[in-house]
DNA sequence: CGATATATTGACAGGAGTCAAAGAGGGTGG
DNA sequence: CCACCCTCTTTGACTCCTGTCAATATATCG
């Protein structure tokens, strides 16, 4: 049963009794699977339930009026992406699978009753929501501060860490099925310069991106180019 | 008593019983004045209680490991700037005063003591954090998808808005108290680029920010430039 | 009134975008 | 099993937006 995975999230930071972890898995009513490039859910939309990546992943993205899409984040399996729909119902931004994903759904209606008599668990929500608005803080940094390699080995370290943590990376390497205009598209950078740096990367050994797996060639020095901080899992 | 900005910021979005306000408007236990550049809270400080601004401005910042400081979100009358440490108590970005401001202390504990019976608030507590994630959401778009000249007018439009919601913008004019120095860090520029912009937008009758007070020029533009879609307050 | 912070200028360098074309890879259907 | 197509990746040439450095002017404040 991957949804141990959101759960094992969940527990990383909020201790909850037993009978809200047995209430919560209860209320996975469905799971599907849908193909790469699959909305999910679409900006503008109200939603009535909400996912759980069970395995794959998506990506939140929104365009702004220039045309351009911005791709907001990268989930992974164990992530609720549309969490914050619950409570404020009108999506701001579109959902859509990377890759071929398995989603786990919880009716809105379904939660609320459940979370109308368990406060902690409505307390580990709140706080899921918000470790998802610090990871959006970090991306500010990254777009804001750092250079365009700088960038793409940020979101590199940032995604090795989160998959390592739910146990995806093995032998310095890990699925990530993304095309370079996507990459362009999360790192606001040209698909020509995003090619450019990946080759570079290549070349020098640091990392290699190739048919959808990404293979870390020199960790120190990811780490240090994009500014991640804890190595630690 | 202008602790009644951030009641009706809540009232917004969420549907509150009176007797749920009264016992938010009694929590708030002290008041202080802060000169400019004071720092509210810092990264990884423990919160033992959160903030309302009363009157003034504060803004949210990081500083990557490059030494560059980012600054992620400015935060006018009304705001609970770091509501978060409720639920998630370590802080991940510092908060400080960007003009003189008064603010309004919130015990945590007293705080936790309410919500315990209080569920709607504590749903509407949650829905103005979640709004939060979506400013910051908006400002990976506004850094990710514009070019200078686009950010500093989705910056200005942004800050029209929020204020004219507040009752805070006057004859095309508001307060808005702060440096090239620091524009630039908010907008991933360097200060002389910043510089460069505003004289622009000042001598083609676009918008004018002297002396701690922008003036509104040309507003089509400046929402045309920015990409700002709702001209609605 | 001096001292310090902030704003403004100019010259120059370079990172990243754009345009356009050519290769590679991966599916699909005959 | 190969030909074909479509998407994705790679290249090269060129432009230009934005950063850097360094000096000067202007504000602000005690």
């Amino acid at each position: 049963m991957p949804i141990e995975t959101m759960i094992r999230k969940l527990r990383q930071h909020s201790e909850l009794p037993n009978e809200d972890i047995e209430a919560l898995r209860s209320v996975v009513a469905s799971v599907k699977s849908l193909p790469g490039d699959s909305p999910i859910v679409r900006e503008g939309e109200l939603s009535t339930h909400c996912c759980v990546i069970l395995s794959g992943f998506a990506y939140r993205s929104k365009v702004s009026e220039n045309g351009k899409r911005q791709i907001l984040s990268f989930h992974i399996a164990g992530d609720m992406p549309d969490l914050h729909g619950l409570p404020l119902k009108r999506m701001d931004h579109d959902l859509t699978t990377l890759s071929e994903a398995r989603l786990g759904f919880i009716d809105h209606n379904a939660l609320e009753r459940i979370l109308a008599t368990r406060p902690a668990l409505a307390r580990a929500l709140w706080r899921e929501s918000l470790v998802d608005a610090a990871l959006f803080r970090q991306w500010i940094v990254n777009l804001g501060t750092r250079s365009a390699s700088g960038r793409m080995a940020y979101l590199i370290a940032e995604l090795r860490q989160r998959l390592g943590a739910m146990g995806m990376v093995a032998n310095e390497q890990f699925d990530f099925p993304i095309t370079q205009s996507k990459l362009a598209d999360a790192l606001g950078l040209s698909v020509v310069h995003v090619n450019r740096i990946l080759q570079r990367f290549r070349t020098e050994g640091i990392l290699d991106l190739k048919r959808r797996v990404v293979t870390l060639g020199d960790l120190e020095k990811i780490v240090q180019l994009g500014g991640f901080d804890s190595l630690e899992d």
